[in-house]
RNA sequence: GCGCUCGUAGCUCAGCUGGAUAGAGCAUCGGCCUUCUAAGCCGGUGGUCGCAGGUUCGAGUCCUGCCGGGCGCGCCA
């Protein structure tokens, strides 16, 4: 419908081009938007006021000529020209239920697209270090990743979810401190517990599978416990398995499934790491200060140099994280977007300058990070902070249980990643239309409602299935229904580009919004039967959808609430 | 102090690559269930888009400065 109205309106650029109205060597393209009001027609478009000066007249002038030279079109009904020079299209209403058939073809597949050519695409995400339970935060990566990951799917990419995760260092260490702690029977309250040591419940539960011999399975491998109350490497192999197969539980019970888990110590294992600095050696960006080996990264934009080896001979975190990404760049990921939290914003710069440092062709911008901003967990206004299984923190269990898998996830995603999220417990729990979860999925259970009546009635529809004539659909309610779900293909496509899900949440409110409205203000399953058959398929065509569109949020269509 | 980021109605948030009188929901006030699920709908009240400049035919949107919140500034990850 838009690429209609552009293409007529590049149609009289060029006619004016070879006219001499414009500047022939110039490239004109006409950007067309949607209205936000009725009455400036259904696409507008502003290029006579951007080509005004190029032009030598004043922009309503120049919307005359190019209006008078736009072809012909039965998609269009009329253009008017309004204001300082924009050219309103309002479009026949025909063309605007074309939609609905479209809808109703395609099916599950409306509103994909094959711009991404099956370009392999990374997402890597939650990443969290197995020291622990989800936090809502990695709720939140959970939420953003998977919908973005869904998005590029629904584009045309092949993606591949990443999980990345550190299974050695000071905090594994001081998990296995912790652990061996609980096994002897000590309690944080005690003085000898590790001064860092996790104090959740989840740590006595480790050691008690520990101490009763329980075999625990995660990411290909399985660790049985030894009892061993002295062995601290066998306690720390255990406890890393416990806790990683824990997250698997929490994102199974998300929804959220990965295809790699990519172990940090593997790096080590495979020689990735000596690679790396073997490479940033020879390439002179290196250099011995205070003992430790230090990285240029200033000459790539950072701030200071960094530290890549320390003086105890270990490596910092920031060099197997080049190391890793160097990994990603050889799988032939051209594009690896980096979902984390904000707190990790300054290895942005860093990982980005140890790439160019490496020389092996990697462009500048790459990965591409997406950081959300810190979560606040609300009850009755005020903050939560604890929760018995972690002690200290929200987790992603708590959540789920509390308010359900939809809710959890649609109010993660449902919001712009750079703003800082309050995610009101009461609100998710709530089910009225204050909680907008319940009310897109009560628009598509009211549809599905409204199908079992009719076949009550005798007339069975498939959901697919377009009958009626749909031009008896003269209501302006049900144009507006029509336009908008005419905007979800490019909904879609940009908020894929952006890496910006929340616009899908936004999307699927006002469509639910738009489609309560409609519904009490004309009922469906009336005599005449023409009109009925005809707006039957606009509901199939709204509840196709809808339940696309909750798909890709990693949220359930319920066919009755 | 430096860097990143946010600051829109009482509250929670939208506002697509700058575009035509700033939008939702909640709260508040008032209506609608003998009729397809009231987990719904309709209407009213409510905003100098943090402040001040600048760029532009046009700025919530871009630039600069200031104020305020968050995060980061370890040989921690």
């Amino acid at each position: 419908m838009k690429e209609t109205v552009s293409e007529l309106l590049q149609s009289a650029l060029a006619t004016l081009q070879s006219e001499g109205t414009l500047p022939a060597n110039q490239t004109f393209t006409p950007q067309v938007g949607n209205t936000k009001d009725k009455s400036h027609g259904d696409y507008a478009c502003n290029i006579a006021l951007v080509a005004s000066k190029a032009a030598g007249c004043p922009p309503r002038k120049l919307a005359e000529a190019l209006v008078e030279r736009l072809p012909n079109s039965s998609a269009v009904d009329k253009v008017e020209i309004a204001g300082p020079g924009f050219i309103n299209f309002f479009m026949s209403t025909a063309s605007a239920f074309e939609v609905v058939n479209t809808i109703l073809d395609e099916a599950g597949h409306y509103g994909r697209n094959r711009n991404g050519n099956g370009e392999k695409v990374q997402v890597e995400f939650v990443s969290a270090n197995p020291t622990g339970p989800l936090h809502v935060g990695h709720g939140r990566g959970a939420a953003i990743g998977d919908c973005l990951s869904r998005l590029l799917e629904a584009n045309g990419y092949e993606v591949t979810r990443e999980f990345y995760y550190n299974d050695a260092g000071a905090q594994i260490n001081n998990l296995a401190l912790s652990v061996q702690s609980r096994v002897k029977g000590l309690t944080p309250e005690d003085e000898n517990w590790p001064a860092d040591g996790y104090r959740g419940d989840y740590i006595t539960d480790v050691a008690n599978a520990y101490l009763a011999g329980e075999t625990v399975t995660a990411d290909d491998r399985e660790v049985t416990g030894k009892a061993d109350p002295d062995d601290q490497q066998a306690i720390q192999e255990f406890a890393v398995a416990y806790l990683r197969r824990e997250q698997d539980l929490d994102l199974k019970a998300f929804g959220v499934e990965f295809d790699v888990y990519f172990l940090e110590s593997s790096l080590y294992e495979n020689g990735k790491v000596e690679e790396a600095v073997e490479r940033l050696q020879e390439n002179g960006y290196t250099y011995e200060h205070d003992g430790a080996m230090w990285l240029k990264t200033t000459e790539f934009g950072d701030d200071k140099d960094r530290v890549m080896r320390k003086k105890d001979g270990g490596y910092t975190y920031f060099l197997p994280d080049v190391a890793y990404h160097l990994d990603k760049w050889q799988r032939g990921f051209t594009t690896v977007i980096n979902e984390q939290g904000a707190d990790h914003h300054s290895t942005v710069t860093r990982v980005r300058a140890g790439l160019q440092a490496l020389n092996v062709g990697i462009p500048k911008g790459w990965p591409d990070y997406v950081l959300h901003q810190m979560v606040m967990v609300t009850r009755s206004g005020q903050e939560v902070k604890i929760s018995k299984r972690a002690g200290s923190y929200v987790t992603v269990r708590d959540l789920i249980d509390e308010v359900g898998r939809d809710a959890t996830r649609f109010f993660l995603a449902a919001r712009r990643v750079d703003s800082q999220l309050t995610f009101d417990i009461d609100l998710a729990r709530s089910q009225t239309n204050e909680n907008p979860v319940y009310y897109i999925q009560y628009a598509h259970a009211r549809i599905c409602s409204v199908l079992r009546k009719l076949k009550e009635e005798g007339v069975e529809r498939g959901l697919n299935e377009c009958v009626g004539d749909l031009s008896l659909l003269t209501l302006d309610e049900e144009k507006d229904l029509a336009n908008q779900l005419a905007k979800y293909p490019e909904l879609i496509e940009s908020s894929a580009k952006l890496r910006e899900p929340h616009h899908l949440a936004h999307y699927l409110r006002d469509l639910a919004g738009q489609f309560h409205t409609y519904y009490n203000a004309h009922k469906v399953l009336i005599e005449d039967t023409a009109v009925r058959d005809a707006r039957i398929s606009l509901y199939l065509a709204i509840r196709q959808v809808i339940a696309n569109g909750l798909d890709l949020l990693g949220v359930s269509a319920p066919e009755e609430m």
